[in-house]
DNA sequence: ATAACTTGTTGATTTAAATCAATGCTTTAG
DNA sequence: CTAAAGCATTGATTTAAATCAACAAGTTAT
């Protein structure tokens, strides 16, 4: 039992099954030890801790190497907007680089593991190593052209569309994971899908259930399976993957 | 007349007006010459004229020197999404650093000036100069910080709110650039403000006329003068600034 | 200067999704 | 193991904004 948390927490990038989704992305050996070494594992974040708030000053990055979690920000009227779901191999805490301080919060959905990557030696090891500094412009560039779709979704989509590329679009991230992208669980609610892409509760169970009657998906509380993954994607307004 | 064209094309990072809100910010002298000289200044870039494309290599980054730019998406379906609104300063491509070519359109709204700034020399170039390459991430950075507060907008706000918001924040962008915040010209259609925040032309046209016959703001085709910058910021659901 | 086109305004009507409401089902805590 | 809270489903009703429609005002081209 202490030897499997020691196992866990002690994995190298080298051996990490996401090392080609996160930061060591294309680092050759030499490299990878550098960032291995300024690198702090975690022990498990539990359901609903919060990694960091909006406010507090920007120490690490976070890569999650396991587990879900979600950002948000908070209005000035104290109402929630969830900007993002991350899953294993994200990094979280690009949008603080600018001023240094966190605008958003981050929430694990779910027992989690992550690495933390203090940010000011990210900083200066990325100057020494290029391919570092580009998989960081890179994230964030990906990060950007995945808010653009979000617009997309939330400005020209209608609710079914929306649903339909939300569950299509996340099955497709479980997928490059190496996961099934037709059959996972959500580790939301109901209530902060339709948070994230503009719904009520009540519409998105709505149509839970009539994608479900179409024979689309089969619903089992927070287990999905997509059985027409063609059609999804063609109700998503989607080209077919 | 050419003396004119030569003076604008020629400018220097160190005389721009614009250069603390562009890529020269907290550059020393020695190291603003080196951006300097990898920079190519253009002749004015007539309205209408796309300065890139969708599907296109990235070659070079766009610096706006004057003028405003509108960047947009276009779906599946052939309907256009707008992703942002640009102005003097701002840097635009850098959703294409990922798959290193263009995911979206940039398009003139109104006769501008860009410099060109090579993204491979750049990319070189920000390994040497360390704050170069956080100005960059910084500039990627509020990207992501302002997509997130058009989540909010989009998600939560409704259609006095979202019109508020964005005149406020229009104004406020063109304070940060010197320019009056409550005296300006916008210039995108009405649909075109339409199509950024989720709302039809009509909406847009509606609620101008309202917010106008509250007093809130004069309308005059497309010269906007805020009246009561309080009152349509408590509208916008924004703190006082 | 006029025509043609694009953009913007205003009113009437429709509609998709929100809201309201009641109930059932899970998960968490004692 | 049970209670309580949180989460999800389903139906009835409302509503904010879209759509439809007609026309006016600008802008561009001839």
């Amino acid at each position: 039992m202490s030897q499997k948390i020691h196992i866990a927490t002690n994995i190298k990038c080298q051996n990490c099954s996401i090392s080609e989704l996160c930061l060591p992305f294309s680092l050759n050996e030499s490299e990878l030890n550098l960032l291995d070494d300024i690198i702090q594992r975690k022990k498990p974040i539990q359901k609903n801790t919060q990694i960091f708030k909006a406010g507090e000053p920007l120490q690490t990055l976070y890569a999650i190497r396991s587990g879900t979690f979600k950002t948000f920000i908070i209005s000035e009227q104290g109402e929630e907007q969830i900007t993002g779901f991350h899953l294993a191999g994200d990094l979280m805490g690009f949008d603080a680089l600018s001023q240094k301080h966190h605008p958003s919060f981050a929430k694990a959905l779910e027992t989690s593991m992550v690495c933390e990557i203090p940010f000011e030696v990210l900083d200066t090891l990325s100057s020494k190593i290029p391919k570092l500094k580009a998989q960081m412009m890179s994230l964030m560039s990906s990060e950007l052209q995945c808010n653009s779709e979000m617009f997309l979704l939330l400005n020209r989509k209608n609710a079914e569309q929306k649903l339909a590329t939300f569950l299509s679009s996340y099955g497709k991230r479980l997928g490059s994971r190496n996961l099934s992208s037709i059959e996972f669980i959500l580790p939301m609610t109901r209530s902060e899908i339709g948070n994230y892409i503009g719904l009520t509760i009540e519409t998105i169970s709505r149509l839970m259930t009539r994608f479900q009657k179409e024979g689309l998906i089969k619903v089992e509380n927070k287990f999905i399976t997509i059985l027409e993954k063609d059609s999804l994607y063609k109700v998503a307004g989607l080209i077919t993957p």
